[in-house]
DNA sequence: CCGGAACCTACTGGAAGGTAACCTTACGCG
DNA sequence: CGCGTAAGGTTACCTTCCAGTAGGTTCCGG
């Protein structure tokens, strides 16, 4: 008989691993489509072509859900970035080539990472962790200057390197949000610009200076 | 007569533009302690000392109402930047007063604007708005920086421009966060080196040049 | 004394987080 | 080979919370 294959591939069982990811996967989607108190458990269970009980077995709470989302997509952003970055290249190469995986990284993931990231901000139970995360990508950046500085021979203040890793961290996360929200920008372009505006600086860029980058 | 001032302060009856205030003070405060979804109109019309349908009948529905907090807010603090900024000063004096009057304000706020801004984003139903009120803030440093550059004898491209004020913007905002964080922290010292990072770059930062303010 | 503005208590209706109890397929092991 | 059991999966439910409202009361101005 015909019937004794089923006609739908689709519904199969998948181990525990597989499962996990398409979740994640849809939590992503649902969380950066609604933010995260507006999207559903059902929704994301849906989207996972799922049923809610098991989301709860396997990632546990919403809060849970969301925070194995936050630290998934934010690891592999930094890894992302950590892994282009040589450590004995010159400053301005380093910034510029973790500059470009960054924006690399959140134009292919458009509506995955920096929505994500933006949701998590504000929502009391979550700054902490991102907090945390976010410190970490301060800190590399603090790093990268203050090797930089002390081979010039002079000794930095740990509040200027953190402040100023601050400020370019807010810049390309600004940057970011505008390319997430604009499909046909170039992630290159946009790489490029903030590179001469965290380079040069403002005063520079308005006498018509420009940073190249003689790789 | 004695009798015609009451003797009960807290329980009077007000018109309507005073209650307004005090619920529009009321919801920014819980807003920004619970963020939108978690604070709930109870709550806020109880710290506002009045019950809740007169929430309702005045400032209409809870998305409303959270509309109308970012719009007074933002208002407030563009009117506060604007203000400061003489419109035939140098560049970098522009710039310079603006960051002072915008760090001033977050700090004079902490509980108020920053966090309140930061619940905004993301939220569905307010990235219109707040697309709108950032869109303003970036058009008046764009301005600024297009009135220099042509200053400079040199016609800018729209695209630069815009990309540098975002990012100026993204910076600030990041840099006002750390402030909200951090109670004890001088806001004029933050404009300092923010004014540090946007103007220089941190190619000139890291061979120790500092801006001087020299009003 | 009446109209309307200020104000209240008390309710409803629905949405969504979380769970209990149950089915069903794979597959390891005797 | 077959059988038991755990892992994959489901339906249907409970509960809580909260935006929003119905309908009534008090007070002031004219």
């Amino acid at each position: 008989m015909l019937a004794s294959v089923p006609a739908t591939p689709t519904f199969k069982r998948l181990p525990r691993a597989v499962r996990e990811q398409q979740m994640l996967d849809a939590a992503v989607r649902v969380f950066s489509r609604r933010g995260f108190h507006a999207a559903s458990m059902d929704e994301i269970a849906d989207d996972a072509g799922i049923s809610k009980p098991m989301v709860y077995a396997y990632l546990g709470s919403k809060e849970q859900l969301f925070l194995a989302c936050v630290h998934r997509e934010g690891t592999r952003m930094l890894e992302a970035i950590v892994a282009v970055v040589g450590a004995d290249l010159p400053a301005d190469q380093q910034l510029w080539r973790g500059l470009r995986a960054f924006f690399g990284f959140v134009g292919a993931h458009r509506d995955g990472w920096a929505v994500l990231y933006r949701q998590a901000r504000g929502q009391e139970a979550f700054i902490a962790d991102l907090a945390h995360m976010r410190e970490r990508m301060v800190e590399v950046i603090a790093g990268l200057f203050r090797r930089a500085v002390q081979a010039h021979g002079r000794l930095p203040r740990e509040a200027d390197l953190s402040a100023t890793a601050y400020a370019l961290v807010g810049a390309a996360e600004s940057l970011a949000d505008w390319l997430a929200d604009h499909p046909d920008a170039d992630p290159e372009k946009i790489a490029t610009r903030m590179m001469n505006v965290a380079w040069l600086g403002a005063g520079q860029l308005l006498r018509g200076e420009v940073w190249r980058r003689d790789e």
